[in-house]
DNA sequence: TATCAATAGTTGATATGTAAACTATATCTG
DNA sequence: CAGATATAGTTTACATATCAACTATTGATA
């Protein structure tokens, strides 16, 4: 077991409760950098990549709502609005009126974003599995059930 | 064990290894949101009180450069710039020239800003201490020494 | 039905993040 | 020493994030 330390404070013998929260956060810095450095070339930002792939899946037929995007991806309202003015302006979704509602706004990937996707996905798959294979099966098992513990406690 | 899910796909039994990059995401994003709660009736950030406590603890006698700052929490100069810009407008910091370096800004707390720092740590220690404590013990043991390992190993 | 509350989205102000171009200063090297 | 190179920090432009105030529309209810 290493040390791990916070301002000059060795966590991990003192306060593993603390330690894990420190360790999440630096793994977690590491990992959106790959990932943004990853998806840079294609000129795709992991919100917006998040975004899309979300348009992708949840809004095949009709479209989905700002609302519901935002809902999935934790995202404000004023942030969708000016996520998608860009993703629009670059050609990568479409926003449709919904019939019965006039409020909503119906928002759907476009050929273009839906290729952009289909070539970016491959790579992040591959880049996601390269940042998680430093561990063996066994243990990137234990991680898994240890995170998905604590995430599903942290409510 | 759970159910992890992400864009509509099962991830945890086919690949344990983006399971874990996702659900460290998840857990990360709660964390960051938790404790910018905490911090916000003190008017403080996350980047705000990091870098408050790297000054405080790493630039005791002389004060510490912007780039060491830098360094530490992985923070670009420009970015630097503006948030130190902020945190000596509001009292909190000062920033005075190197005696033998005159590139070098040489950052110093001031005693607005470690009272501050008093004030906030013990609460945002226990605020981490319950975002970790919903594992027991002997889980948080195992859970820290794998991420550390991961931490380390993903360089 | 008239009003009132809830919902969907936008806009403006501001904080925080990156990259690139820039200034000033220091250091290295022929 | 002169010129190239490196380093520290700033500025500008822009992406991304929040909050608060706003408009438009829908739905609930008195």
């Amino acid at each position: 077991m290493g040390h791990f330390e916070r301002f000059g404070i060795n966590l991990e013998d003192e306060s593993p409760d603390r330690a894990v929260v420190y360790e999440t956060a630096c793994i977690y810095s590491r990992i959106n950098r790959q990932v943004s450095e990853y998806l840079k070339p294609f000129n795709l930002s992991p919100s917006k990549f998040n975004a899309l792939m979300v348009i992708k899946h949840q809004g095949r037929v009709k479209g989905i709502s700002q609302a519901e995007i935002g809902k999935r991806l934790i995202v404000t309202p004023s942030n969708m609005t000016r996520l998608l003015d860009r993703m629009g302006r670059e050609g990568l979704i479409e926003r449709n009126n919904h019939k019965n509602d006039r409020r909503v706004n119906l928002v759907k990937i476009s050929a273009k974003g839906s290729a952009l996707l289909d070539k970016v996905w491959p790579g992040y798959c591959a880049k996601l599995s390269r940042l998680g294979n430093f561990l063996s099966k066994t243990e990137l098992k234990i991680l898994s059930g240890l995170l998905y513990k604590w995430f599903d406690k942290l409510g």
